[in-house]
DNA sequence: CGGTGTGTTGAG
DNA sequence: TCAACACACCGG
């Protein structure tokens, strides 16, 4: 057993504080000294010291161009790795295309595993006594969520986006950011009830074709729908019967959809009740489905969907729930975009799966 | 088959 | 604690 892990979540606030950040540093207060130059060729083999390389000599047969950065590793394939060591095991961050975004990565996470004096790359919020809005936000956003959670945005390239949609939250019911409902929390504007998206998906055309069934992403299904469980039943024949679930769309129409998970294909289906819906909204790929929730203590879940084909003659849709005009045009809405199928890819196994996989620290709080 | 990220080693 | 390196294994 050991362990083995499951980045615990023993840090929540208190604990890992450094003493005193590695004071060092000098007062000067560099304020977010972009590029950091820590030298450190590691230890491992050979150093690859481009400094004095005499002129271009640089053999290509080179090894990999080690990272200016703390907490960045390059890759084989040009990009490059983040990764974070805690209790002697190494955390995966993730990969990415940008030395960077990997450095960045590293600096978020350092942030909520060892505390906002750790030290990082890039910016540190509290050393400078800075504290302005924008890090106390993300500051709650981190202490919101587990070492888990952030992790896995890291490594899935949504924390930004995640962020920003706490802080919008933030400022809408002045509670904390992000899935903790607090108390208060609930309708605060009068009879305007505030809503948090759970997810958004781009429906695959498996998702609208004849399957009869949707296909909701693991991380996402683990995380806001957690099956009963399938309990026991050593089996494993998880929850095959699965739960019927109630979604409410913006006409104020309940949806009724059988929420399972299928062993074949080891994913979390929509089954039952999915094919209506996809007549009805006449959904075809490409478009997203939100799934979200109300922060009201009756949790009621909401499902939308924007059309995003092209605009065929209706420019805009302005629907109404609860009051509040909801518009679905084709051009995305300032708030929550997603950027799904942005640029990037965003490679997604799964990732911690809870079975934690040999000593890489897994995760598992929740 | 390309690429990720884990296994592992050794320096600091 | 950390980066370097090698490569098993995974997903496309």
């Amino acid at each position: 057993m050991d362990s083995m892990s499951c980045i615990d979540e023993s840090t929540t606030s208190t604990d890992s504080f450094p003493p005193a950040a590695p004071a060092a540093d000098t007062p000067s207060k560099l304020p977010a000294p972009p590029a950091v130059k820590l030298y450190r060729m590691g230890s491992g083999g050979s150093v690859v010291s481009d400094s004095d390389n005499v002129i271009g000599v640089e053999t290509e047969s080179r090894k990999l161009p080690s990272s200016k950065y703390k907490g960045v590793v390059p890759q084989p394939n040009g990009r490059w790795g983040a990764q974070i060591y805690e209790k002697h095991h190494r955390v995966w961050l993730g990969t990415f295309n940008e030395e960077a975004e990997a450095a960045r990565a590293y600096d978020i996470a350092a942030r909520r595993f060892r505390g906002r004096d750790a030290v990082t790359n890039f910016k540190s919020p509290a050393a400078d006594g800075e504290r302005d809005c924008q890090s106390d936000a993300e500051s709650a956003f981190l202490e919101a969520h587990s070492k888990a959670e952030i992790v896995d945005m890291l490594r899935k390239h949504t924390y930004e986006e995640e962020l920003e949609q706490s802080k919008r939250r933030f400022h809408l019911s002045g509670v904390d950011g992000d899935g903790n409902r607090n108390g208060t929390g609930q309708n605060d504007d009068a009879g305007k009830k505030t809503r948090e998206v759970l997810f958004e998906k781009a429906v695959t055309p498996s998702d609208v074709g004849k399957l009869n069934r949707l296909v909701i992403p693991k991380q996402h299904a683990e995380k806001h729908f957690p099956l009963p469980t399938s309990s026991s039943n050593g089996n494993g024949t998880s929850s095959t019967k699965g739960v019927l679930m109630n979604f409410e769309d913006v006409t104020g129409k309940v949806w009724r959809f059988r929420y399972s998970y299928w062993n074949s294909s080891q994913s979390y289906v929509l089954t039952k009740g999915w094919s209506r819906f996809v007549k009805e909204k006449n959904l075809r790929a490409g478009d997203v489905v939100s799934f979200e929730r109300s922060t009201g203590p009756d949790r009621q879940l909401y499902i939308d969907c924007k059309i995003r084909s092209e605009p065929e003659k209706n420019p805009v849709q302005v629907v109404r729930l609860f009051g509040v005009d909801i518009l679905s045009a084709p051009t995305p809405p300032p708030n929550d975009v997603v950027p799904v199928c942005g640029g990037k890819r965003s490679r997604d196994r799964d990732l911690f799966t809870l079975g934690c996989s040999k000593k890489q620290m897994i995760i598992n709080a929740l």
